[in-house]
DNA sequence: ACACCGATTGTAAGCGCTTACAATCGAGGG
DNA sequence: CCCTCGATTGTAAGCGCTTACAATCGGTGT
């Protein structure tokens, strides 16, 4: 005999009693109650999960959905630590465990995330890296599961999302740029199908517009995460008979290759080119001159989406307020000297 | 009615005959597992988790357990990506779901491990970021569960590791150095109580030891994944009668601040300081001179824990061949400019 | 034609826990 | 002293799936 059973023997009570005692059920004898916590504390035990779930039709467990790139890189992992640990907090304050599902890029994600759905292996679910078009929004949504994604799509409206306020950051940027003098402002985005990217673009249209700037679509770089773009842009952006003075940077760490390719070409970072990154990264903290940018609380980002989440599971949507929640995360700008007034070209 | 009664009643079968049929039982007609399969397909039936993880006593799930650091200054969070994406790999080929539990910092990690152990909610654990005195081994361990660990401890010896050859790393680092003739060789170590931080140091000590250079408490600094620590030990190792001339770096961030020192001294890396980093770091890599490191597979290194925890798992052992692995991951060198000869000092 | 056998399927007993419902017990009211 | 009621505990029916064991059926050997 074990589990429960075993400790009710041992006690001399039904499992009910202990099951009750061990899940705060009030119908317990306060001195029943503590001489079964006391057992199960003595002897270790802690009922088994799927048995308590099977009887319970529920895991107590919320899952966060990942995607595993060849190219990982270290501040991957220092944005996904940072969230992690916001949604943990405030997961477990509810007693909800948070189980990390990581999936490899090269196995089809909407399998990946249609088993552990149907399986009923999660109460609740959180998406990262949503596509514009993404079939996993709709899966959720048809399955009725609780979720939350981080990052929009174009896939429907009736659900919770936590992204980060692009538009903001675009305004802001180029407002700032505009204000020092720049009119002809490239902009680079990510090259792969993350609807951020396209987010971004728009907001750099948008506000140009709004500025009365022209748009030239030879100012738009795509980039991967990764530095060593910075010859190709540096070079596409000055040997054009009408150079750009300032450029936007989606990822940050392109700043590095920037500024190596302006320096071989005798060029300074923030007086013959204006940059502005995007989040501070680490690997970008010791430019020097150090790069305007924007920064946020990656724990805030994961307490939001945490609390967007509970506020749909029917265990703890009471204490919450609205159901559907759809959160832009302002970003606040760290001025640096990246960037600066227009400088007169010579010649 | 719902799960596999539903699918059994569709197809006129038993509950049975589903359930052999999906689970790969040789008895059932193939005729029948075909439309059982069909019908499954169809009605996006998958078996509930619970209830299956209940009738077999099994999960065919294996947590990896991760610490949450506010400052993110652990080992964990450079790593994780990488070695996530290894574990999945090998773990996906066996028909096993890897999750990933993060702990936060500020609760206790006994504790939270023993509720997943006890509850049963995995099959096998890895972990990261082991202590020197563990007691999560010892749970593991008494607790007869399959078990890996990323990193030693001194926690008895009877379980299966993953780490680092650290002593492979200070061997060749150290040897390298003496070559060029250094004789005062500091070296930086990670002020954390993580075990590698042990092993590390005393990999030093022996590798001064076998070259016969004199060991010296001075030249020894505890540093934290960051930057900032450059002035305090560029002025410790040279402002002193018998200055170092090399300097080994467990946190390889930290050349950036000695770099910045180093110039605000007017000195040179890899001329003035020769500099040995341990783990080619993200943002360290645009340094310049480079900064000679040492480099490994994250991948490798997570399908190693991967493959060394399925040779402790019943369901996977025998395709492994041995029982308990010890590993130690060798890394290579990766020659850079930030070291090289004695500098004869002037003066 | 009959016992026997392998292939296939059905029956039903759990797996360990929760919970609706029944049972018990002592106290207070009439 | 009997009845009612609240507090507490026990009983037992599942939760959805697996699997040992029994049952069925067509084919074989003799």
């Amino acid at each position: 005999m074990r589990g429960i059973a075993r400790l009710a023997r041992e006690l001399g009570v039904s499992t009910a009693t202990v099951s009750r005692a061990l899940n705060g059920n009030p119908n317990v004898n306060e001195a029943t109650r503590q001489k079964v916590l006391e057992a199960a504390q003595r002897l270790g035990y802690a009922a088994n999960q799927a048995a308590r779930s099977l009887a319970q039709g529920v895991t107590r467990s919320v899952g966060f959905m990942i995607e595993l790139d060849q190219e990982s890189t270290t501040s991957t992992d220092y944005f996904f630590m940072g969230v992690v640990e916001g949604m943990q907090a405030v997961l477990a304050a509810h007693g909800l465990d948070l189980l990390v599902l990581p999936c490899a890029k090269s196995q089809d994600n909407f399998t990946f995330l249609q088993r552990f759905v149907s399986r009923g292996a999660v109460d609740g679910l959180i998406l990262a890296e949503t596509r514009r078009i993404d079939r996993r929004i709709d899966l959720l949504k048809s399955s009725g599961i609780p979720f939350v994604t981080l990052g929009r799509s174009d896939s429907g409206s009736g659900y919770s999302w936590i992204d980060l306020d692009f538009e903001g950051v675009m305004a802001t940027a180029v407002e700032r740029l505009v204000r020092h003098g720049h009119r002809r402002i490239a902009v680079t985005v990510p090259s792969n199908d993350a609807n951020y990217g396209a987010i971004f673009a728009q907001a750099y249209r948008d506000n140009l517009a709004r500025h009365g700037l022209g748009f030239d679509e030879a100012l738009i770089f795509p980039t991967r995460r990764r530095e060593d773009d910075g010859d190709s842009i540096v070079d596409g952006i000055l040997d054009r008979p009408d150079p750009a003075t300032a450029i936007i940077l989606f990822y940050e760490v392109t700043a590095i290759g920037i500024y190596r390719r302006l320096a071989e070409r005798g060029l300074e970072p923030g007086r013959d080119l204006s940059i502005i990154g995007f989040r501070g990264e680490e690997s970008v903290r010791f430019l020097m001159p150090q790069v305007t940018c924007f920064q946020m609380s990656l724990q805030d980002l994961g307490t939001a989406a945490a609390r967007a989440l509970l506020a749909q599971m029917p265990m703890t949507a009471r204490a919450f307020p609205s159901g559907i929640v759809q959160t832009r995360v302002p970003l606040s700008l760290v001025p640096g000297e990246s960037d600066g007034p227009v400088c007169p070209r010579e010649g």
